[in-house]
DNA sequence: TAATCATTCAATAAATTGTTTGATCGATAG
DNA sequence: CTATCGATCAAACAATTTATTGAATGATTA
């Protein structure tokens, strides 16, 4: 039982087949497109990917020639989520802020996202960069690179309530994007799941042009 | 970055790491205390719990010739439960269940849960064995250990709604209880944090005995 | 001060994991 | 049918993890 748990964990444990699963919370992807992101050799690709298979973290079908990945069936996001989360707070508590400075940010759920983007109350705010906004975003959204965000917070409004996001679970920009706004005032969430969950879930994206 | 997250989910990677954090969740504990639970040897427990100590996972402090350990500080809870999550779900889609037979199970906040225990109107079923309940159990909570429950579900009542809970975040007894009271037709959502995450945010327990 | 106890450390051996190489397989294109 | 391409496999090696042993540490107790 334990062991089953551990294998898992062992599975994610490993910063090229968290690279994998990273590039294939963008979408399905064949063994050498996957090899390319993550600078892994094909062979060496192709044995994590089934690696990380047999943990049921992927999945797997065949087309012509090529094997095509994709992230798995069942809860990967939360489980990417929770080991990023782990991973923020570490490094929050290693810049030894005192306990009364430390930030804490409100997530929202997609539900929430969603009945809050139908009454047009909240502000959302891609802060990928340029060229994965560029690529398609979440209906409505306007783009600050996490980078370019301390010269460019004049232009958010503080009437509305701003939901920051990001890449996906890996990915920790909208928190930190969130750390920045509420210092400076703002009301700020982030909306931890993302692109990529927002894509999984089927939902639609704005093609930013 | 990635091989930050890699370093904490290769921590838990491993069944005895698995198993000390699952001792630790009960409370603060010494290494002897510890190997003893967990059926190590006490260097080779010592060891885990200094890797587990690098990553975070775990805290410690001396008092007089003991090294007393503790859960760590930060999410390591909610990682767990993604973990244990995760591998539920894994399970589940082994037993090969069509899509519609698939019970999905509804949980309960600790804030709810406060909420509605003040209201009264839920029943806090406790499933862990006898021992464990008689060393304290949520207020007002009744047993019926897991083993027992299909013999004694007629003890249940239909009429309020019924919250399962178990040890913790790697126990998935409450989750199991749950499905089955589902099938027979009781209101049902089950307490994923559990008794040892209701300890350790500081809240009361009740002496069974 | 010496003896004891709980723990950690250091060294080693055993087991597991990760990467590379080249061979192989199956599907498509010529 | 043969050549080519994408992917997998099998074997071999390197690197990392894990468990065990016995010595060392440091705080208490006699």
């Amino acid at each position: 039982m334990l062991e089953q748990i551990a294998a898992i964990a062992k599975s994610v444990g490993n910063p090229h087949r968290l690279a994998i699963l990273e590039a294939l919370l963008i979408g399905e992807q064949s063994v050498d497109g996957i090899a390319e992101k993550t600078g892994l050799s094909i062979a060496n690709a192709s044995q994590h990917l089934q690696h990380l298979k047999r943990a049921g973290l992927v999945q797997f079908r065949k087309d012509g020639k090529h094997s095509l990945y994709r992230i798995g069936e069942g809860p990967v996001g939360q489980l990417l989520n929770a080991l990023e989360a782990f991973s923020e707070f570490q490094r929050h508590q290693l810049s030894a802020l005192p306990d009364a400075e430390r930030i804490l940010i409100d997530s929202v759920t997609r539900d929430e996202l969603l009945a809050r983007m139908q009454k047009g109350d909240v502000m959302l705010l891609d802060v990928r960069p340029e060229a994965e906004y560029a690529l398609g975003c979440l209906p409505g959204a306007i783009n600050i690179p996490i980078d370019q965000l301390q010269d460019r917070i004049s232009q958010l409004p503080k009437s509305v309530e701003v939901v920051a996001y990001c890449r996906g679970p890996l990915c920790s920009f909208s928190k930190e994007a969130a750390v920045a706004l509420k210092k400076h005032g703002f009301k700020v969430r982030c909306f931890e799941e993302s692109v990529s969950l927002w894509q999984a879930a089927g939902l639609p994206l704005d093609q930013a042009a």
